[in-house]
RNA sequence: GCGCCAGUAGCUCAGCUGGAUAGAGCAACUGCCUUCUAAGCAGUGGGCCAGGGGUUCGAGUCCCUUCUGGCGUGCCA
């Protein structure tokens, strides 16, 4: 848990403070109640490190902010810090700069924490669940599901990386009206089979593709002409079982192809099957947020949702433009909506499973269910709206030589996910899906067929190759790897080399941003940027033939890239391949 | 109509929640392998940060507004 950047900054404060503290008794500066903060330039010429206090308490002061910074810079003491200068540049910046202090430290920190290197704390002993792809069961997954698969898989890493104990999980539509579409399809598939293509007519609403004629099929080669005269009852049970029994493990095994594997498959029917759904309005019902109305019981949606609003400063006029509207939780029909089971199982995370946090990724074109469902589990005091997260993830558009490839079960001519895993391998399909969600991406087929060596994944395992090789061809020769007390960082003084320990410490923090913004495609950037780094060192300073400080010193910083490398692309599920 | 998300180089995107001259990758062009992997490095060209107002020492970033694109607004899931 040590994190070289964040004490490199309290440092620079400390140090800021105290010569203000100084000034301050001599009577130079008056009191000011603005807290300095720290931030590192984008240019390396601004130092390592800067202060923007000046610039900020000027104002308070009614002083020029380059005076005050002078009058701070002569009561800076650099002795012993990490620092080993401290300059004023432009309107009244203070700009410090790293010594060897620093650089030591931090490769010996990362050869202290090893694998675990980049964790941070910062969401220990917090309970967390992600809940991701959730597909429907009743067709092929799509290029959506690809992406909302790595994202929530990555996303749980990240989280497990900051603390979090976390749970995948994946549910399981296996209820109400689409299976029974589902049934419905494939009974009409089965039908033609016994009886000609001509004799039974295919619903219209039902699922055209040509996985429902396989699965037809199958249960033909399976039962024959059993469920040929039976009740329909019995005949879509049957089918819509065979068809289940089938589709789910298909769906395991193509996402454990991905590299990714949950700790639960939650089946939506055993919320209905247990009761535990008109439990759930009930209870609703029972706290008076329910009503009925012709012959539905429709839940408050509006008032529970106007509530809100209002608690976060809405007026009611806003609140009254957004025509909100009630939701039905149990049809004329008797049966539960979609909502209601939806409802019931989010209750079952929070306050049968006790989970702190819940995450659910999903398509965008869900994101009006969001408020709703948040408010759903305020009205049954669960605090939805700060313990139910929901990440929108853009869908994925298709392209083809330019044109758009709608993605539709219905159609049945849908690249699925499998088609895609068999065309593109798996780190490259993770490290592209692994982007910003709230981003629409456009997925050029053509282009990903032939992406070699122009998918940046790439780059980033050619540095970790290339460091595997060097530090086997060093190890021939008789230099092993130093340990980081052995080693004397003050003969790195090249800026390449000074640029990869300033880019090696910063890794924690990327994590903890990744987990802050729900957002992993942080570490691909950042892994592109540390081989970035490494490949200029490795072009601009040579290891073999050096003089044995300087050799050990930067085959010791090669090898802690590797770690570090190794580290973060374990975290987001690619490889990390020794040779190349 | 209303709501959510987006608009930054030719293309795909960063920009760490307001800091210094807006950055990468790809594509284009120019150099660099008899010495640790050239799947690399160094360099050149390319921008009204969608438009307009505002807030302040300072705006790609915050507020208002217009435009453009995607999505949503079911007794579907």
């Amino acid at each position: 848990m040590i994190n070289m950047i964040q004490k490199a900054k309290d440092q620079v404060l400390q140090l800021t403070l105290a010569a203000l503290h100084r000034a301050q008794e001599e009577g130079l500066l008056p009191e000011v109640s603005v807290t300095p903060s720290v931030e590192i330039p984008k240019d390396t010429a601004n130092g390592d490190y800067t202060t923007t206090f000046c610039l900020a308490a000027a104002k308070a002061m009614k002083m020029n902010p380059r005076q005050v910074a002078q009058l701070l810079l002569e009561r800076l003491d650099l002795t012993d810090s990490y620092f080993t200068s401290v300059e004023i540049a432009g309107p009244g910046f203070l700009n410090f700069r790293l010594g060897s202090k620093w650089f030591a430290e931090t490769v010996s920190a990362i050869e202290t924490e090893g694998a675990a290197y980049g964790s941070n704390d910062t969401l220990s002993g917090k309970k967390y669940m992600v809940e991701f792809v959730s597909a429907n069961p009743t067709g092929p997954m799509h290029m959506g599901n690809a992406r909302g698969g790595v994202l929530g898989d990555t996303l749980a890493s990240v989280l497990q990386k900051s603390g979090a104990s976390v749970w995948r999980e994946f549910y399981v539509n296996d209820a109400g009206n689409q299976i029974e579409k589902f049934a419905k399809s494939l009974e009409a598939r089965y039908l033609q089979i016994l009886e000609g293509e001509d004799a039974v007519e295919f619903p219209e609403d039902g699922y055209h593709g040509d996985d429902i004629r396989q699965l037809a099929q199958a249960f033909y080669d399976q039962e024959g002409d059993k469920y040929h005269h039976c009740s329909q009852q019995e005949r879509h049970d049957a089918l819509a079982k065979f068809g289940l029994s089938r589709n789910i493990p298909k769906m395991q095994y193509d996402l454990a192809r991905y590299g990714i594997h949950y700790d639960q498959w939650f089946f939506e029917s055993s919320l209905h099957e247990s009761g535990y759904v008109a439990q759930t309005v009930d209870e609703l019902t029972a706290r008076g947020y329910t009503y009925e109305k012709d012959g539905a019981l429709w839940l408050k949606t509006s008032e529970i949702m106007a509530e809100n609003l209002r608690k976060e400063g809405k007026s009611d006029e806003q609140i009254e433009k957004l025509g909100l509207k009630d939701d039905v939780l149990r049809r004329g029909n008797g049966f539960y909506t979609y909502f209601a089971a939806d409802i019931a199982y989010h209750r079952n995370k929070f306050a049968v499973r006790g989970f702190d946090k819940v995450i659910n990724i999903w398509g965008a074109d869900h994101h009006g269910h969001v408020a709703r469902l948040k408010g759903a589990m305020d009205a049954l005091g669960l605090d939805g709206t700060h313990r139910l997260d929901v990440v929108l993830m853009q869908l994925v558009k298709l392209v083809r030589d330019g044109e758009v490839v709608r993605m539709s079960k219905r159609t049945g001519k849908a690249i699925s996910l499998t088609d895609l895993l068999d065309e593109i391998p798996v780190d490259a399909c993770r490290y592209f899906f692994n982007a910003k969600p709230d981003t629409q991406m456009e997925f050029d087929l053509g282009l990903a067929v032939r992406e070699d060596s122009e998918n940046p994944v790439y780059y980033v395992q050619y540095a970790h190759a290339r460091i595997c090789t060097l530090l086997k061809n060093l190890a021939q020769e008789g230099y092993a790897v130093p340990a980081a007390a052995d080693v004397d960082c003050s003969v790195l003084q090249h800026e390449t080399e000074l640029a990869v320990i300033k880019e090696l410490a910063r890794y924690s923090q990327v994590v903890q941003l990744a987990a802050r913004d729900y957002d992993p495609s942080h570490i691909n950037r950042y892994l592109t940027e540390l081989s970035a780094a490494f490949h200029k060192f490795y072009s601009a300073c040579r290891i073999k033939g050096e003089e044995e400080p300087v050799l050990y010193a930067r085959l010791k910083l090669a090898d802690t890239v590797r770690s570090v490398l190794r580290n973060a692309m374990d975290l987001i599920g690619c490889s990390a391949p020794e040779q190349m």
